[in-house]
DNA sequence: TAGATTGTTAATCGATTAACAATC
DNA sequence: TAGATTGTTAATCGATTAACAATC
């Protein structure tokens, strides 16, 4: 099976079942089936058997799959069993809650370093790591061969720093800043400006003072 | 044309078109090309003319789209035309630096209640809001009559309060817990779990120790 | 008018689901 | 063995793209 051929929003799906499996495997579960873990995700039991079945058969007919088994499988296949090490560019107020968030570390992502153009961040440390400086953003990458960045800097700067941390090797970046980043196809790009899913959400609520253009 | 109709995945993509036209706007662009605006968001153009099809006819044949006016049919199309009250639930890190962010308000949505369980937070202020104690959420939700909820609790309580929060009245959740939340169909959920995505990212990645159990 | 670009239809592409033989 | 559930194929469904008449 080659990694082109599989769909990115299989690839998507995975580590929600990864998320639902660590939860039954929390309540001493041991098997589940396709159907119970459908319905705790949110999907058909078709779709997790198609979905799982691009990387080979994890499951025993009559039983389902042994749930320590396809937790195993599935961060292989996610490339999960290592400590992934990631940088942090921006350290405004969004920046400085990832570094204080505990959930990138206890899941196997460890933030190596943090960088900022503020000469008054620059130096300080923020959960005991030392805040350095953007410009030597290039030594450091290069230093500490690192893959992934999240992107937590203003909306203005975002494609410019961006276009940077990719001629430095960044090969994974997940953009908080408001812009659609770009970059060279074998980069890959997650965008989760809050505002965006927010104003998502909106469409679908009831509003008070609706001013249509429109013909909905 | 009825709401019914219009797939989930063209909404998701009206906020992002926003993006790039208010980027355009302050550019001092007067018109655009679907052409030019898929460039900037990195979906075809004709992609572009057809989700805008869904609710009217927006350009003009030979020039393209004036910007100013797409703007305003899109945020009368998403409801952005008023500003949105919004419940922080779960003031940890994260919920702390959304509170902190300055995005929410420039973009139309004002936090107007954060709480929390912990009684050491209950009564403090950060930004000028002050925490109140989730015990009295319902109190408050009837008060202030929110539809929208950004759910940043830890993982083992998110069901529950969002089950709350649904019961009290809430339409539309921002869950950044790690688990996938459910509600009734009537109330719309997006999961921002930064793990999520980053195990998303991983898969493509290289890797120096693998250890793969499949035949990728 | 000539050139450009929309809005829309039909064709294509890809993802989801249903169904069931295989088999635990 | 009987019952259950997988893995996979084929059918269906839905989204994207190509093409072009309409028209600015």
């Amino acid at each position: 099976m080659n990694k082109q051929n599989i769909p990115d929003i299989v690839i998507q799906r995975l580590p929600i079942y990864l998320q639902a499996l660590n939860q039954l495997l929390r309540e001493g579960r041991g098997v589940v089936s396709s159907a119970e873990l459908g319905h705790l995700v949110m999907v058909t039991a078709a779709q997790i058997r198609k979905d799982l079945s691009y990387f080979g058969g994890f499951g025993k007919q009559g039983s389902g799959y042994n749930v320590i088994y396809l937790i195993e499988s599935i961060r292989a296949i996610l490339n999960l069993n290592q400590i992934w090490p990631v940088v942090i560019v921006g350290v405004g107020n969004l920046g400085q809650a990832l570094l204080r968030y505990q959930g990138f570390s206890r899941k196997g992502f460890e933030i190596v370093l943090a960088c900022d153009i503020n000469p008054s961040l620059i130096g300080t440390r923020i959960n005991g790591l030392e805040i350095s400086d953007i410009n030597n953003l290039e030594e450091n990458l290069r230093r500490l061969k690192l893959q992934i960045a999240v992107l937590t800097v203003p909306a203005a700067c975002a494609q410019n720093v961006a276009d940077k941390l990719v001629s430095y090797g960044i090969r994974a970046i997940l953009n908080y800043a408001p812009v659609v980043v770009k970059a060279p196809e074998q980069v890959h790009i997650i965008n989760i400006d809050p505002v965006v899913k927010l104003q998502n959400l909106t469409y679908y609520l009831d509003t008070k003072d609706y001013q249509g253009l429109d013909n909905k």
